[in-house]
DNA sequence: CAAATGATTCGCT
DNA sequence: GCGAATCATTTGG
């Protein structure tokens, strides 16, 4: 297992939206490791996409760590309560994203349930159990993310940049809450490409095929016809 | 199954 | 003010 740098992240936003398919979001969180397998991707190609939030060149703080180096966290919200996590890709001053639009979950089940319907996962119904990581904003629920991690660096290599006692006590602190994706394992899987979801004001982009799955997996959002 | 609907906050015009 | 990279629930076939 190794944990994605940042040379990962600085590619085009189509090419890391279907690379980070099969990897794994690790969340260290209140003293677990909340980790799911991505398996549904969005790439948002930034000004030329008028989907993208930053489209036409748009910078507002919101948008801001669009514009910033890669491999850092994005997350806003969406429909006044749900959270989306996305990755920031390509270079400074070029801003890209992968929207990460559903995860199956692979450790800590029950955190995972608990964070989302409060209850352990033996107890909820089948319909709650199916959908638990199934949409961009479930995963970030479940996977305890919100707007207080927009801005995180997943190559955080600040143990190795502390120098003085408070840069430790900052490093440990951002240890405790870290969020980083990792290769596990590189099983073969097929890639579907479809279109993106909920961009139907986006005109011509709303028919792009920048929306990346795995093929016959039960946890993606939206799945195509001939995957059904 | 699919379609319709209400929830609820923030960012921007 | 408006509408959004959504979701849970309800309703109807």
């Amino acid at each position: 297992m190794h944990y994605l740098d940042r040379s990962f992240y600085a590619r085009d936003s189509l090419i890391v939206a279907k690379e980070l398919l099969g990897k794994y979001i690790v969340h260290n969180h209140k003293g677990k490791t909340l980790m799911a397998k991505i398996v549904e991707t969005e790439a948002y190609m930034g000004i030329e996409d008028k989907a993208a939030h930053s489209y036409g060149g748009r910078r507002t703080p919101r948008v801001e760590v669009m514009y910033g180096p890669p491999g850092h966290v994005y997350v806003f919200l969406i429909y006044g309560m749900y959270n989306c996590f996305n990755v920031v890709t390509g270079q400074i001053d070029d801003p890209q994203a992968v929207l990460v639009r559903a995860v199956e979950p692979t450790a800590e089940i029950d955190q995972l349930s608990i964070n989302r319907f409060g209850k352990v996962f033996s107890e909820l119904k089948s319909a709650q159990q199916s959908a638990l990581t199934n949409g961009p904003g479930k995963l970030c629920k479940g996977l305890a993310i919100d707007r207080t991690h927009n801005g995180v660096d997943l190559c955080n290599e600040s143990v190795q940049s502390c120098v003085t006692q408070n840069d430790l006590i900052q490093s440990e602190s951002f240890l405790n809450d870290s969020i980083q994706i990792a290769e596990i394992d590189t099983h073969a899987f097929e890639i579907v490409s479809s279109k993106r979801v909920g961009i139907d004001y986006a005109e011509e982009a709303a028919s792009f095929p920048w929306r990346f799955y795995i093929k016959g997996n039960p946890h993606v959002s939206v799945k195509d016809k001939e995957d059904k």
